[in-house]
DNA sequence: TGTACATCAGTGAACGCGCGTTCACTGATGTAC
DNA sequence: TGTACATCAGTGAACGCGCGTTCACTGATGTAC
């Protein structure tokens, strides 16, 4: 496979386009094969390109998947804020269509999930891919908030705290249920977004929201 | 760092416990580069060994893995039944005793743990994996039985479902908190412990189950 | 107890391969005047 | 509009390296008698 700029063929010595190809290649290869399974050398000759022309987008493979990631994280957080909506029509409904928008982003970007959650190296000093995974937690972390305040009080749990229960579930559920398989993975007997959905119905139940009266 | 019988270097043309050897070289190597970070030839290296000499045991690297992996779940199993431990003294604390025996396993064995849920390969057709596999998650699901029979229903949740809320919950904490970063990883204002603590409480308590009356 | 022999575990040399990385280069693009 | 020049993106050849895998081998162990 192929992914240059002029269909089919390049026709110019200038690529245009390389540096998208090369992060269009690193997705389809991490969807086959994980985050570990492809070379920089490879993904050039996917790009249609000479094994040392990626070097002119990207320090080293770390830094493509590292790309890649962050762009992932770009994305997830649209579409969690899609999915919450701005805590419409309710809260406990927000946050079921945010957890469905979580899981359909790991359905549908299965490679772009494991470079965020499972890159097989440390990630953590790229400052603007941490910048785009904390605008991720932050609809979380909103959500939170807001179904926390609907709580009659006293004993109101700390948003905080709700908010990773939430990305726990949710990862939890995504990490075992969609993507690649590994050993842990059982057979569902419901799929993965109605048993987050039930999840997230049970947890927040005992926050006072009940899920029945929307 | 060596691996092998004799201390401090062979006197023997036979290594005498390379198996094992190997197994352990390579839970240090996951530990520290995950399962994609080390070759076939690094880890007989480690062993002080030929590298052609793990082909006496192993098929190859993955095999290695999943016997790393296999291996991990049988130890799994036995913590999460001794965290278990027959429901005693109540079904929510011993519930909790699980969830943090989860905990201590992935903080323990991180290297276990990433062989057992990120191999970086399918581990699917492996017969005695998944039986191994499968005996971790019948702790969890036997613990949800006994949860969910004190249920005073109706209303009752299939018991399937608690166990694989369950295991999510866990699964989802362990692996963001726990082990090697990702660029997901939050800060946390408490223990990953204590957040699956605080969890398992909240959703137990929608479950009918009160976890103050014990 | 001793000996012959089969089995087994590890050797070490060899191979072809693809990778990461560098380098001086070259062709295309954009801009100043 | 034309020309000169700087900048930029990709080339292709080269390198050393470690890997995976094979092979005929050898030394140690265990067992039959």
């Amino acid at each position: 496979m192929r992914f240059t700029n002029s269909p089919p063929g390049r026709d110019s010595y200038h690529h245009g386009n390389l540096r998208e190809a090369l992060i269009a290649a690193a997705l389809v290869m991490i969807a086959e094969r994980g985050p570990a399974g492809f070379s920089f050398a490879e993904v050039a000759r996917a790009a249609g390109v000479s094994p040392a022309a990626p070097y002119r987008h990207f320090r080293d493979r770390n830094a493509l998947i590292a790309e890649v990631a962050r762009l992932g994280f770009e994305r997830f957080a649209a579409d969690l804020e899609a999915g919450w909506n701005d805590g419409r029509p309710d809260p406990v409904t927000a946050i079921e269509n945010c957890g469905r928008a979580y899981l359909s982003f790991a359905r549908r970007e299965p490679a772009s999930y494991a470079a965020m959650f499972e890159p097989g190296f440390p990630l953590e000093d790229d400052a603007a891919l941490l910048r785009a995974s904390e605008a991720a937690f932050g609809v979380i972390r909103r959500a939170a908030d807001a179904a926390c305040a609907v709580h009659p009080g006293p004993g109101r749990p700390p948003a905080m705290m709700v908010a990773l229960h939430l990305w726990a579930m949710a990862h939890g559920i995504a990490s075992l249920f969609i993507g690649r398989p590994s050993a842990g993975r059982r057979r569902l007997p419901m799929s993965p977004e109605d048993l987050l959905e039930a999840g997230l119905l049970v947890y927040m139940q005992s926050l006072g929201l009940n899920g029945t009266q929307r």
